[in-house]
DNA sequence: TTGAAAGCGGTACCAG
DNA sequence: CTGGTACCGCTTTCAA
């Protein structure tokens, strides 16, 4: 197998010209090729094992059924790695394969990264951050179709279609769960102002403590970070030396590991999950919160669902929008977003109240 | 900007040929243009801001200067996406970029996305795996230099040159700094034969016993698994209801999340870590190993170490092997291995052996 | 029904 | 020193 075959050398090897060729492998040989000669194509191309050249192709068409997936640093980084998962499912599903380059947070090499990808004649471009978040879009990407996974354009005039998680939605329900269960007096470990879901997902557990009609502790509430360290910490202050009647009898924290961190303190103190005390997650990070002693009761984050949605408005663009010529102006103010709903994952780190 | 300037936009801007153009942006100008039409063509080029279609030079080139990296799982799981950060380093640094593709553990699209790079003329290959593992050379990865991070092939004859953590050498050293805070006692929680890791660092285990002259215990042993939980149940099997004199004084965990369960486990039990017990983790998993309380001893995988040498020794075959024709016999036997050590990370789950 | 030719955007060779 | 031209592999139009 010296070097991949060419239409020429299935045409020649069939005794027709390459446009024959052309013709018959595409489906448009009835009508215009010899019914025998259509078979001795499909014959020759066979034997010869050819496939058409995708960079030729791409020249000629000026389009790839590429996608070009560009993240923050979500394929260095631990998480949140389905959504890639989730968007390439549907990018193959219709046909079109996914590429994925990752500048690791670093904002310089953005630009040529997409001007790398959107001169390889990617048909549409695809952003991910690991956790939600704000980004500036990078200049290029309004060149091509493209779509914002997880992150969203904060400009008073967005210019991308994004989808992202439904944040408080998510606050609200973990902690309707908890007050479900009894509890009146519910901590919460919010992780950090750094992400802009640590204040929707505050904004969540207020609006449940609202609509229950149940006052919130404002010292209850800690910006406490997102590391397991951060969460021990924060338990200890809780529940140190704390007289049972005076500790809170749930712990709500931003994410998984916080919840492992409060777990541990609370082992460290003598106290049992959930009978003593409820921790509740958020994320389901996958091997962290199914694996916990006990299993952590949590906030699914809907990282597939949210791939699977921006890569399917992506491709519906991409397959409506066929007019190609005079698609020149960029639709502005039609960007729309898309929340998508987290999922409650009830495991054993959460039960009734203690009775007192 | 209607659509990207090409060769003959800059040409006619300057008013000179499209070889022209070609050749002053390429460098080869002097001697074969005149001074002051450089100067109108660079200043053409930069006005219409062009820069060559990438698709035209590989189709032309032949080459694009573009390496696959190939993936079993580490774009959508948690773990050693920092191999593909190191190869990307260096690649970009020798003026390639990178694409991944996961194929999320399914064999049947590896061909595939070999296929779908290859037909677009990538000049290389890289396949990464998450975990130590032995893979089947997907077909086609031969047709193009490659080379394999974090797994080997398994044949009796290997093609291709793969870069590989020392296990053995890394289990060895993390049972060394235990015998050396004095630990007569290791118990080790060995995670499960399914990776061929695990039997590697029991065999450093074993070493590092031996070379000390410490008899080991076979009932110390375990192939526990390797998740938190398995670390729990592993920890309570050694320590609940067992007498500080039977207890082991350290247990060495095959990775960090079964030193989690350990940690967990030693907690509810009262012990503390390290003074009545240290807990030795394996991989310095990031915001796990470093962010537990307390901080975990480690041993960290060289990812990134791998992927740079896995990139580095690739590109080296590429550039050094530009004879390109005649390099149609791929030379067997001709496989390299290239192990990177582990390092070792202190920090505070261990300690000295307590007294008794 | 078939094949020749143009063109996608470059590079490189070669005559002028 | 310059511009014309062939070619990379493919699709598509157009004449024969």
């Amino acid at each position: 197998m010296n070097r991949k075959a060419t239409a020429l050398d299935v045409a020649k090897r069939a005794g027709v010209s390459r446009s024959a060729v052309s013709l018959v492998l595409n489906g448009r040989g009835d009508g215009n090729v010899a019914k025998e000669s259509q078979d001795r194509i499909r014959q020759a191309a066979l034997e010869l094992n050819y496939s058409p050249n995708a960079i030729a192709l791409s020249l000629r068409n000026q389009r790839s059924r590429v996608i070009g997936i560009l993240s923050d640093e979500v394929v260095v980084s631990p998480f949140d790695g389905n959504i890639i998962g989730g968007a390439d499912d549907v990018a193959r599903s219709r046909g079109f394969v996914t590429v994925v380059m990752d500048t690791e947070r670093d904002a310089a090499r953005d630009a040529s990264a997409i001007e790398t990808l959107l001169d390889r004649q990617v048909d549409g471009l695809m952003y991910v951050t690991v956790g939600l978040k704000p980004i500036e879009i990078p200049h290029g990407m309004l060149r091509v179709p493209s779509v914002l996974a997880n992150c969203y354009d904060d400009q008073p005039e967005p210019q991308l279609h994004h989808v992202i998680p439904d944040e408080v939605a998510g606050g609200r329900e973990a902690t309707e769960h908890l007050l479900e269960l009894g509890h009146r007096d519910i901590a919460l470990l919010a992780g950090l102002e750094d992400s802009p879901a640590a204040p929707l997902r505050v904004q969540g557990y207020r609006d449940a403590h609202a609509a229950a009609e149940i006052p919130v502790g404002e010292d209850r509430i800690f910006m406490a970070g997102w590391d397991i360290d951060a969460g021990f910490r924060g338990a200890m202050k809780l529940l140190d030396g704390v007289s049972p009647a005076d500790r809170p009898t749930a712990i709500m924290c931003a994410n998984d590991r916080l919840a492992v961190g409060v777990t541990l303190a609370a082992a460290r103190l003598g106290l049992s999950v959930p009978e003593d005390l409820s921790v509740m997650g958020y994320d389901d990070e996958t091997r962290i919160a199914d694996t916990m002693v006990p299993a952590l009761t949590t906030m699914a984050l809907p990282l597939r669902e949210i791939g699977r949605a921006a890569m399917t408005t992506l491709l519906d663009a991409l397959e409506g929008t066929d007019e190609i010529e005079g698609a020149d102006e960029t639709e502005k103010g039609t960007a729309v977003e898309t929340m998508v709903p987290c999922r409650l994952v009830v495991r054993e780190s959460t039960g009734p109240v203690p009775k007192r």
